[in-house]
DNA sequence: GATTGTTTCAAACAGACGTTTGAATTGTCA
DNA sequence: TGACAATTCAAACGTCTGTTTGAAACAATC
């Protein structure tokens, strides 16, 4: 809580956002949340849009550089492919970064903002990229399927972002006591291995996960 | 239009909380566009929450029917899963159907409102266990993994939600005409084949989807 | 036609909203 | 210490919010 004004005000605004969206958060509660009078938005700031936009800025700092740090290219695709996967995961759960800098861009990504497709773009693109370079490195010619190979892409993101958008839905089915044992390791395994044998790059599901699946990472080597 | 004001205002509302929020789309905005005065909603429904919740219930009688159907428990199990990916992907586009039904129900899945968490347990789990079902026939012991097989009944309706959720980054990143030539049936037959070669029940992606694609479905009886 | 009950309407309500003001306070350097 | 800029503050701004009111319009029954 050392931080000057400016960046209690982002902090406090950017998990206002998250939790209830850009109309529900109000500015009297933000400041307030941040220890700051209300003039202080339109001092540091302007307004209530450029404050959402100096959130998004911020959360979109921290995100992508972790993710493609884990797709370490000198690793064999497969393992890259996991750490791929495993990095988005973790971003999701990182303890060293405000939760609501995930949360706060899958909204965005849900529902984008005029002003801010632009980070969108400079957020994604670079992810997405790295992502169809694995993939062509791991089954060569994917780039030539049809739509360009968006699709298999997609398939494997979307696994990925299912846990963070659809989070209430996974707890909801699953219990809260089951849920609560789902974590960063088994799933970035799972989502691996799933994908990995749709692509043919491994054993099929089912055969491989019924053996003992704690510790032991055969096809997915880190 | 020939609804009376009552229906005119669930619409109305729908896609408003669709394609806003709760928070971001007011009852002067619903009523105009409804074409009723703003006491109508006050003597309809009582208030703007209650309205919210009346959207709700309307969304959720037409949606799980029509993809429950579609997964015909007579037919074999890969073309039952076929059908079930199907019916959900059809049901975003359906023109038979408001297109805030899905948007609607889609938001209070990632951000459930406490008074309607039974409608979304009603919506949801009907869904979930026939998709279960079909996983299990179509690879017995799926239920017997850990976590109780969820995360890969996880792995398929992910594919699918993905294209509901975050249509906006899937138009970013293909643009605009590539993202138009995406139709149902073509995502409907991806993602049934990406999930069937994860589970080893068809050739890999790659492989099968070189060939040409277009009407040909050797793998996915309908 | 009078008498019901139902539905619509313009107008107003109190409160919350984002934003602005001008004075008070703090920090900085001469 | 004095002068100047940077920052904070309580208070108020006008607008928009969801909701309520009581009268008017409508429909149906006798």
């Amino acid at each position: 809580m050392a931080e000057d004004a400016r960046g209690r005000l982002i902090d406090a605004a950017g998990r206002a956002f998250a939790e209830r969206g850009f109309e529900g958060a109000s500015v009297r509660d933000i400041c307030s949340d941040a220890g700051v009078n209300v003039a202080a938005i339109n001092y540091h700031f302007g307004d209530k849009q450029s404050l959402y936009v100096a959130c998004l800025e911020q959360a979109q700092c921290s995100e992508s550089r972790q993710t493609l740090r884990a797709a370490d290219p000198s690793l064999p695709p497969e393992a890259r492919l996991h750490g791929f996967i495993r990095g988005m995961l973790a971003a999701q759960g990182d303890p060293d970064r405000p939760r609501w800098h995930n949360s706060l861009m899958l909204r965005e990504m849900a529902h984008p903002t005029a002003a801010a497709a632009a980070v969108l773009q400079r957020y994604i693109r670079p992810l997405a990229d790295t992502l169809r370079e694995i993939l062509e490195q791991l089954s060569p010619g994917v780039s030539e399927m049809p739509h360009d190979g968006w699709p298999v892409g997609f398939s494997v993101v979307s696994q990925v972002l299912f846990y963070a958008v659809h989070r209430p839905v996974v707890r909801l089915l699953m219990g809260e006591a089951e849920h609560d044992a789902l974590d960063v390791d088994f799933l970035a395994d799972h989502i691996t291995r799933f994908s990995l044998a749709a692509l043919s790059r491994g054993p099929n599901i089912v055969g491989l996960s019924a053996a003992p699946s704690a510790g032991t990472r055969k096809t997915v080597p880190r």
